[in-house]
RNA sequence: GCGCCUGUAGCUCAGGGGAUAGAGCAACGGAUUCCUAAUCCGUGUGCCGCAGGUUCGAUUCCUGCCAGGCGCACCA
């Protein structure tokens, strides 16, 4: 799309007196195909001109008829626009060519330039489970990992694991007060769980309890033997149990550094706030002014001497900054923490640091029953473990009913199931809150991942088919892709680069997602009203070129997703 | 009370100054001697939350209001 751009641009700029790339940023796609494929509105010259936009549209296209270009035909009048027309047997080959020569890295384009971007993402809290509320992070923060390595970015995977903090010194009340030994062991994680919904449930009815934790949390704090030790083995148990999740996914982080991590240099960041006169005293706590800001004010240390997460997230910057050197750093985090972000980059910004700026919250919205919200604390949660489980058990159970031949039925299974569970959280918009609903998990019909992977594994249903695998570019071949649907689903091919840019840019995985399902419903006309092996000679060829050049845009589209694409299901 | 986010078809959601506002689901009707029907084709639906403003032009930008969600010092 880029290409036939710039030539639009080159051709049209000498003749309305602007520069190509003001054309360029001009163009936009009519609404309908029928009208043409790429348009350039007029409404701009009609003051420069004097004359409406209609009549310049008119000129316009007069004065290019002689002209012509490579990939465009025709330059039509309509209304106030002009409307390029694609010339399909060109512009087919050109893209068709370069989804064959780029192969796994069409798409891809190098806008970072190997700078650093870190970004923080899935970050569960430790000793509770998980739940499906924290897949969100997980799955999103993932593809914009993927997609910025896919921009020439470094992209480096940080779980900032909630490892610290008061919760701890909960759960350490609980288990001394109820704990079971063998229980721990049997299912940890659960019995975690288990214990800090007691926790809260007796605290209401015992206030004491609460003070208990933080006492506990401080003695941690200070480093004493009995609470590390609580720690760690309460720590250790549920990495082990996240690792299995993180596997089945097939998420990869670079760090692992929680917020334990950062311990040491809490005193440091404290002191640079006392240094740079912007934290305070207040009622024995430590604090941070933000009102001048229109900014509720933050607090970096209790009366009793504790730390809150905001002086570890404090620390934790610094941090990267000074490790990584980032252009960018990303933080994945639910858009309830907005007012913390928004603190947290105020404060980083006040002590000096420019790089404030290159610090992003990209927020997401909650995943509630229909009923209200999910809670930890109440246990009303659905473990992102059933989720998966059942939408694997409910791929399984399609495959088996219109599949039952496949050989590696369980390895289809798996990526169906996974996938329907990714997509569901990808394809909307991620600040949209999202109502938890079985029957739409567990629906692989229509806008689904499953639609996009069945026409991958179509595709490669036909390729396996074809006697002679090895294929050679054949510009003839492809130049006689001419019917309706070819040209659309050549159109669509060519503007994945774009749509992963626009991704990256708005850190919206979605945008791709959306983009996918067009591919597969313009694949499916196609598929539908063309045959591929039935018909003969270079049209066939052509044909198959064109739905291999599909299969790579959708292999290399749904990777950026963290979805894998099946060959057969 | 203050702040942030959301409001588009019966439901779930795309779109995001410009040409007749689009998909999926649900409903109904059709397509399989032929490459996997998890598919495709057809039928119907819209005060784009309400009221102002900016503009040649607003569903899109601005302001106010309404509704829902989420936050607002010793949790993360």
């Amino acid at each position: 799309m880029q290409k036939l751009k710039e030539e639009i641009g080159r051709l049209l700029a000498p003749l309305v007196q602007l520069e190509p790339e003001e054309v360029i940023s001009l163009l936009e796609v009519p609404p309908e195909t029928a009208y043409g494929d790429i348009a350039f509105p007029c409404y701009v010259l009609a003051r420069q001109r004097k004359q409406p936009p209609p009549l310049i549209a008119g000129e316009l296209s007069k004065e290019l008829s002689g002209i012509g270009g490579h990939l465009w035909k025709e330059a039509s009048p309509r209304g106030p626009y002009l409307n390029f027309h694609i010339d399909p047997s060109a512009y087919g080959s050109d893209i068709i060519q370069r989804i064959r020569d780029e192969g796994l890295t069409y798409g891809n384009t190098d806008l970072g330039g190997g700078a650093n971007v870190t970004i923080d993402y899935s970050s569960p809290n430790i000793a509770k489970p998980f739940g499906v509320g924290h897949i969100r992070s997980t799955v999103i923060g993932h593809s914009l990992y993927l997609i910025y390595k896919a921009l020439g970015y470094n992209s480096i995977g940080i779980n900032h694991l909630g490892d610290w903090g008061t919760q701890f010194g909960k759960l350490i009340v609980a288990f001394e007060h109820w704990g079971e030994e063998d229980e721990l062991l049997d299912d940890p994680v659960d019995y975690l769980y288990k214990l800090y919904v007691r926790f809260h449930k007796e605290a209401e009815v015992d206030p004491a309890l609460e003070d208990q934790a933080r006492a506990w949390f401080k003695r941690l704090e200070e480093g004493e033997a009995e609470a590390v030790d609580y720690w760690n083995r309460f720590r250790s148990l549920s990495l082990d149990n996240y690792a299995l999740i993180y596997d089945l996914l097939g998420i990869e982080f670079q760090h692992f550094h929680g917020e334990s991590h950062y311990n040491d240099m809490l005193e440091e960041v404290i002191q640079l706030a006392r240094e740079k006169g912007i934290a305070v005293e207040s009622e024995g706590a430590l604090i941070v002014d933000l009102e001048p800001h229109g900014l509720p004010p933050v607090m970096l240390q209790k009366k009793d001497g504790a730390t809150l997460y905001i002086t570890r997230d404090l620390a934790a910057a610094i941090y990267r900054k000074e490790t990584f050197n980032f252009a960018r750093s990303l933080y994945v985090v639910g858009a309830e923490q907005a007012l913390h972000f928004q603190q947290l980059f105020k404060v980083l910004e006040l002590l000096g640091f420019s790089w404030a700026s290159q610090c992003i919250h990209v927020p997401f919205g909650l995943i509630r029953f229909k009923e209200g919200r999910m809670s930890t604390r109440a246990g009303n949660i659905v473990l992102l473990d059933e989720v998966l489980r059942r939408s694997i058990e409910m791929a399984r159970t399609i495959i088996e009913e219109k599949n039952p031949d496949l050989n590696n039925k369980e390895e289809a299974a798996r990526a169906v199931g996974l996938g329907a569970v990714r997509f569901g959280d990808l394809s909307n918009d991620r600040i949209k809150n999202i109502e938890f609903d079985w029957d739409k998990v567990l629906d692989f019909s229509g806008e689904t991942a499953a639609y996009i992977q069945y026409s991958h594994a179509r595709i490669c249903s036909i390729l396996r088919k074809v006697e002679d695998t090895d294929r050679k570019f054949d510009p003839q071949a492809v130049s006689l892709l001419i019917m309706d649907e070819e040209a659309a689903l050549v159109k669509t091919l060519a503007l994945l680069p774009d749509k992963i840019i626009d991704a990256a840019e708005a850190y919206r995985p979605s945008i791709l997602a959306r983009y996918l399902i067009d591919v597969a419903r313009d694949f499916n006309r196609f598929y539908h009203n063309c045959p591929v092996l039935a018909s003969e000679g270079l049209l066939r060829e052509g044909r198959l070129l064109l739905i291999d050049a599909t299969r790579q845009v959708i292999y290399n589209g749904l990777a950026l997703l963290g979805i894998e694409a099946p060959e057969e299901m």
